[in-house]
DNA sequence: ACTTACAGACCGACTTGACGGTTTGTTGAG
DNA sequence: CTCAACAAACCGTCAAGTCGGTCTGTAAGT
């Protein structure tokens, strides 16, 4: 067994493991910076200070280097909201604290750099797919995390799925929304309104369909 | 006077602002179909049926493109909701049906031009600046579409305009969530959840805080 | 009316640079 | 010694922008 220091001794493993670590972090920074179009792979393999051979041997398109990158970033982004979450304790009021976090979350440069390959999805199948699978299971722990922070007894309880389902909503909305404008007090009263609706939401039966109105005809979307 | 056929005698006036427009329609089908990072010169080009030099003449620099083509796309979204908002006619109800539209507004082929320029603008100051008057213009024409449709006495009373707003949030963010998932279950219940919220938030004063969490520390964020 | 002069609209070859990917070579771990 | 891990020169392609030239309205001169 390899001693635990940060001797010039490493694993090929090791070795290998690091310089991935590089360049799928540069890949998020770049990502972050820059955005999707000027996130190229020369601008990574710049960023992470690694040779065109090291990028190319670990990866050997740039798809995979966007798909492993999505992956990369989802499971940062988790790490992320389990660490605060944990952090939060006992507080005083659980359930705003609890929002407050997921905004929090939503506004940072992680979450930047998951809108720009989101986006990029719509037209790449590839990202797509990757996107879908990786973010089912952030959702999935992002909902055990917050069911225990905002005090559920059960993260698959219906009602709750269904409020924090339309926080997401409005905060994915607010993100796009703080790229045109940062404006502290607009801010202050989003996270107001939204924890007030989730509480409502909460105490609300399944939600009774007030009015059936079909998404309407296809073809005359703008 | 020119006579009214379609007769091959055009003012050069004429000339220009078709070509003009097709080449901005042609960016704007770019980015629906291809998505931003796919948007070339070069592409919008051979989508319009143009030259080189004719995109370079009338559009120096991509840059001035894109720009352009903001404003084109807003414009275009503002005529369509006008359009739609005035086809309502006098409904049995009028609000669900306000909030369809825009749902219907906010999952077509415009929209999401609009949000491949609007992430991309998170990036690109200049493509922000555009996008921030451009949009600014467009919510207030919106706003008293739907304050017709919604029968607002005033679009800009506080209250319906928070209540959009928060609409808009939601839509904005599920617009996004439609790319990974389609289910047209999923849509409805949104819809009855979010027509619902909406006129919840209209018999609601300004938004009492319930509980003051600041945004909390900046450095912590993911 | 007919010509002439001018300007804006439009064309397409060309330069430059960068991007994604390949190939060949070197180093260090096992 | 062998092979994974890296390095770096190199290649084809294509994007963006330039440039000289052509075509077509428009308007003044006669």
């Amino acid at each position: 067994m390899p001693s635990t220091s940060a001797a010039p001794r490493r694993t090929q493993e090791e070795r290998a493991a690091t310089t991935r670590a590089r360049i799928l972090d540069a890949t998020v920074d770049c990502l972050v910076e820059e955005g999707y179009s000027a996130t190229t792979t020369t601008a990574v393999q710049q960023r992470a200070g690694v040779s065109r051979g090291a990028l190319m041997h670990h990866f050997p398109s740039k798809q995979e280097l966007l798909i492993d990158a999505v992956a990369h970033l989802t499971v940062q982004r988790g790490v992320w909201l389990g660490e605060q979450a944990a952090a939060l304790g006992t507080g005083t009021d659980r359930t705003a604290a609890g929002i407050a976090l997921l905004w929090q979350a939503m506004t940072g440069p992680l979450f930047a750099a998951a809108i720009e390959l989101w986006v990029a999805a719509r037209t790449d199948e590839d990202l797509r797919d990757a996107l879908v699978v990786s973010e089912r299971r952030l959702g999935r722990s992002a909902r055990e995390f917050l069911a225990e922070v905002l005090g559920a007894q059960d993260p698959d309880e219906p009602a709750f799925r269904d409020a924090l389902d339309h926080v997401l909503q409005v905060f994915r909305g607010a993100s796009l929304t703080a790229i045109l404008r940062t404006d502290a007090r607009w801010e202050r009263r989003l996270l107001a309104t939204t924890t007030q609706t989730f509480i409502d939401l909460l105490g609300t039966p399944p939600a009774l369909d007030p009015a059936r109105h079909e998404p309407a005809n296809e073809e005359t979307r703008p």
